[in-house]
DNA sequence: CAAGCGATTGGCT
DNA sequence: GCCAATCGCTTGT
């Protein structure tokens, strides 16, 4: 295998390296795996490369669910680093998060896409369990829903942040479960070296329209693109 | 208690 | 490109 491109230190994915600092924890999220054991239907061990994440960083940032102080919703930002923050969107959607930074500061590493390493025939089956508990349409017709599912590439399974948590089964109920600790049954490891080929994009966050332009503008996107894509304009991981 | 609104996705024009 | 889906969380009365 070529190794043209000099390839990034290995990110550290410790507990401190979390708390310390935000951004530098989106960079060391980049490449890692994220891990799901077998279990609630899986036969599958699934395991997902992680190529696209989010931050969100203090009370501060509008764009950020922590904008309004402490609620129950966002209660374990305000926790320590590592633990998984998930919460519901638009009725239907879940979507999994790291939280990160110190102790009692808010702040977040949403994870909005992954590639499938193992286990991508359990995420597709988990991703039509998600469509047909959250959508009518598909309760109503779940061939349709079925074939939609079928037509999906393995590779595009956990594009995008709803579709990575769906693929994971991950719910309401993984809320504060700790991402760093080996017996979780969602959990995050190292990438192999091959994982963390590539080099790293900074974008503006999606769909924070709503924070105003300052705050949506902050480049808090991080994307791993592979070094063949490195020809053309901004990557899109989706 | 009422009401507005999403850190998204999929279908349709 | 536009828009509906769908409901928990948050805020206001």
């Amino acid at each position: 295998m070529a190794a043209a491109a000099p390839e990034r230190p290995p990110p550290v994915l410790s507990r401190d390296r979390l708390a310390a600092d935000t951004l530098v924890a989106a960079r060391a999220i980049l490449g890692a795996r994220l891990v799901r054991d077998p279990g609630d239907g899986a036969a599958e061990r699934r395991v997902g490369r992680i190529v696209e994440v989010e931050a969100y960083i203090g009370e501060g940032d509008r764009a950020s669910h922590a904008r309004m102080g402490p609620t129950p919703r966002n209660r374990v930002m305000f926790g320590p680093a590592g633990i998984a923050y998930v919460y519901l969107v638009y009725g239907m959607h879940h979507c999994l998060n790291v939280v990160t930074g110190p102790d009692g500061y808010p702040a977040a590493v949403l994870l909005r896409s992954a590639v499938p390493v193992d286990g991508a025939p359990s995420m597709r089956t988990a991703r039509l369990e998600r469509a047909m508990a959250s959508r009518r349409a598909d309760r109503d017709d779940p061939a349709a829903a079925a074939a939609r599912l079928a037509g999906v590439p393995d590779a595009r399974l956990a594009l995008g942040p709803a579709r990575l948590a769906a693929a994971f089964g991950v719910e309401r109920r993984h809320d504060g479960i700790d991402l760093l600790d080996p017996s979780s049954p969602i959990r995050l490891e190292p990438g192999a070296a091959d994982d963390l080929a590539g080099s790293v994009e900074a974008t503006p966050r999606i769909g924070v329209d709503y924070a105003g332009p300052e705050w949506a503008s902050r480049p808090w996107r991080f994307v791993l693109v592979p070094e063949a894509d490195r020809s053309g304009g901004a990557e899109r991981a989706r």
